[in-house]
DNA sequence: AATATGTACGAACGATCGGTCAGATAGTTC
DNA sequence: GAACTATCTGACCGATCGTTCGTACATATT
């Protein structure tokens, strides 16, 4: 009852920022228990009984990079005024976060993706369903900005969504391969030629 | 000096077939000597003294995966016309070799980038190396549409590039991903419409 | 003071990892 | 037929994997 963590969700918090950092370079399959522990300076079974199994470990590590992403990426982003200012608002987000590796290895969700997108299980889950929220916030900001004049009224906002994703990603991927940052730029101006190409 | 591989080649060949499916699925670490020996029905050690090391392994997938790569998309795309009909065939062979599964687990290479992106090595040279060809291949076509006047004169041809492989990506990320096959129809729109908006 | 609970440790488990090595088998060459 | 080479095997190595278990310690509750 005290106002502070107790002390396990403490641990808990620290090891998973660690995770989320070890998972974002090596991979889930990649962050290990042990490596954890050693990272961490605690024993591998301390760390373990936090979660349970590897699969827990890799599904709260999700979650965390999901409150991690949430904060950085969208909560700012919705002081925008709503429509095209609060959408591109999003996607300068998207793009900073992973210029700036927010997670080392880049965007978190697209190298857990990439890993688990031929598998089944509850890991695969987890990442269709953060890909499933993340494509609905897209083009529900893009109706709204149909909704209020800033896009063309028969614009195919799924569509839409689903470009500005793949230009995200793309540079994302590229920047992170090859340290190129000049992906960024090119992202950026396809997206506001896309934007531009559907203005009202 | 048999018309035929030899044995060692011919062994080498199929584990290598085995190897492109095994990591297209669970990723180049996943992959394992064991697990290849296993479905091969060979010993461990018969494999691994076929590479050497896991490393050399993986190196010998990529460059496999590579050939299939050039017979499945490249080759038959140079049999059209140069300039656009030959740009837009490849991006058709691009797209059916991932809906198809090709490799089962959608696009050999952006699994393996992704899981490489940030790590250094000669297995994450080897997967930027496949990139640059790629987007030199694409740039290159475009470069060649342009000059035949079937794009408009001023068109950068690497943001060309650029935006066309974001948008090919995603759609086997998405379709990979998810199963909704609906994607590579959004890819198709996207990059028909860019093209369109390129149009001499 | 006694008890319960939350937290972490250390030793150990079987399995599997990448890798090594001596040798069996087969085919070719001299 | 002897020597050689290519190919593959099986036993084995140390390391690490995820996981289990009994236990120690600190804190909170009674």
């Amino acid at each position: 009852m005290d106002a502070r963590l107790a002390k396990g969700a403490e641990t808990r918090r620290a090891t998973l920022r660690r995770a989320v950092e070890i998972a974002s370079v090596e991979g889930l399959e990649g962050l290990t228990i042990g490596r954890l522990a050693a990272d961490l300076e605690l024993s591998k079974s301390g760390i373990f009984a936090h979660f349970g199994s590897k699969e827990e470990l890799q599904l709260a590590a999700i979650a965390f990079a999901t409150e991690i992403f949430v904060e950085t990426v969208v909560e700012s982003a919705m002081a925008a005024e709503p429509g095209l200012p609060r959408l591109t608002a999003l996607i300068d987000n998207w793009l900073a976060h992973s210029r700036d590796r927010v997670f080392p290895g880049g965007c978190f969700f697209a190298g857990a993706a990439a890993e688990f997108d031929a598998r089944a299980g509850r890991v695969h889950d987890a990442v269709e369903h953060s890909f499933d929220s993340w494509m609905g916030l897209l083009s529900q900001l893009a109706t709204v900005a149909v909704e209020h004049g800033h896009l063309a009224a028969g614009t195919d906002t799924c569509q839409l969504a689903f470009e500005i994703d793949a230009l995200c990603r793309a540079a994302n991927a590229v920047a992170v391969l090859t340290g190129d940052d000049r992906a960024y730029e090119r992202a950026r101006t396809g997206i506001e030629t896309r934007l531009r190409n559907s203005c009202a």
